[in-house]
DNA sequence: ACTCAGGCTACGA
DNA sequence: TCGTAGCCTGAG
């Protein structure tokens, strides 16, 4: 089936490749391949229209949510562009939006993606899907907690990830215990959860970070990779405004996409 | 043979 | 509490 869903201000391109998800590829022709959740989809963007195909039906609440097509980050923008260095960033990378991806999918992309090219984290992921995901015909679905709690980390051979895998099932018995709801951890104080998702093996400050702002929702986490911390220093020595702070996630990426278009000098 | 990749753990001072 | 060596793997 095919939906078209009307945005504003939306890139598509800048939103599947700022590094929040890892399983949409851009195809010869421009469109992006790939899964949400039990979903395979095709999207095209052409101007304020994107084109979503997929394999069965799906309810178009579920797809905007996933893909952030109804956000309107004018407000939050406009808080953003008091500072005038953040005004300049905002200006190029406002059509990226924060995805609503599934909880533990990204906490555990997220421990796959440390010390790890996108490439790398990628084929990782993909391995994982096709060795322990259920088959929907022609693609696989990411595997569940469970299914990887139960499993040793030689089981993982396969994926090459390496020192990983122990954080991996770590990650998965937690989840599938109970032990870290995604409700629950949302709610949360941001110190809290930010503590709560560290108490992991593996889990560290900027994969807890990636956790709370690209699978639970939290706008206000801020992943600082080495990238952030450089451009940091060079665009915000003092930091970013107060006011800017519940929206600190969204600013990162501008930060990332700006940084990474512009360099560092 | 190297380095580096959107880090983390374990260990030492 | 703070700093950092070492780590699986694979591309350049």
């Amino acid at each position: 089936m095919q939906t078209r869903f009307i945005t504003s201000d939306y890139s598509l391109k800048d939103t599947l490749t700022c590094g929040q998800c890892f399983r949409f590829t851009e195809q010869d022709d421009g469109s992006f391949l790939g899964v949400m959740g039990d979903h395979l989809l095709s999207l095209t963007q052409n101007g304020d229209c994107i084109l979503v195909c997929s394999d069965s039906d799906i309810p178009e609440t579920e797809t905007a949510r996933f893909f952030g097509f109804s956000e309107d980050y004018s407000a939050i923008n406009g808080i953003l562009c008091r500072d005038p260095v953040m005004a300049e960033m905002v200006r190029e990378c406002s059509g990226i939006r924060i995805m609503a991806q599934p909880f533990w999918e990204t906490l555990a992309s997220f421990v796959i993606s440390q010390n790890n090219n996108i490439p790398r984290i990628a084929g990782i992921i993909n391995r994982l899907c096709e060795c322990f995901g259920e088959d929907r015909g022609g693609f696989y679905a990411f595997p569940s907690a469970e299914k990887l709690a139960a499993l040793e980390p030689d089981a993982l051979a396969p994926l090459r990830c390496g020192y990983r895998a122990p954080y991996l099932i770590d990650a998965a018995k937690r989840v599938a215990g109970g032990h870290l709801e995604e409700d629950y951890v949302r709610n949360l104080p941001l110190e809290e959860a930010r503590k709560l998702l560290m108490t992991v093996n593996g889990v560290g400050p900027k994969v807890a970070d990636c956790t709370l702002l690209f699978g639970a929702g939290r706008l206000d986490a801020f992943p600082k990779d080495v990238w952030i911390k450089k451009a940091m220093a060079r665009y915000f020595p003092s930091g970013l405004r107060e006011d800017a702070l519940p929206y600190a996630g969204i600013a990162q990426q501008y930060i990332f996409h700006y940084a990474r278009s512009h360099g560092l000098e």
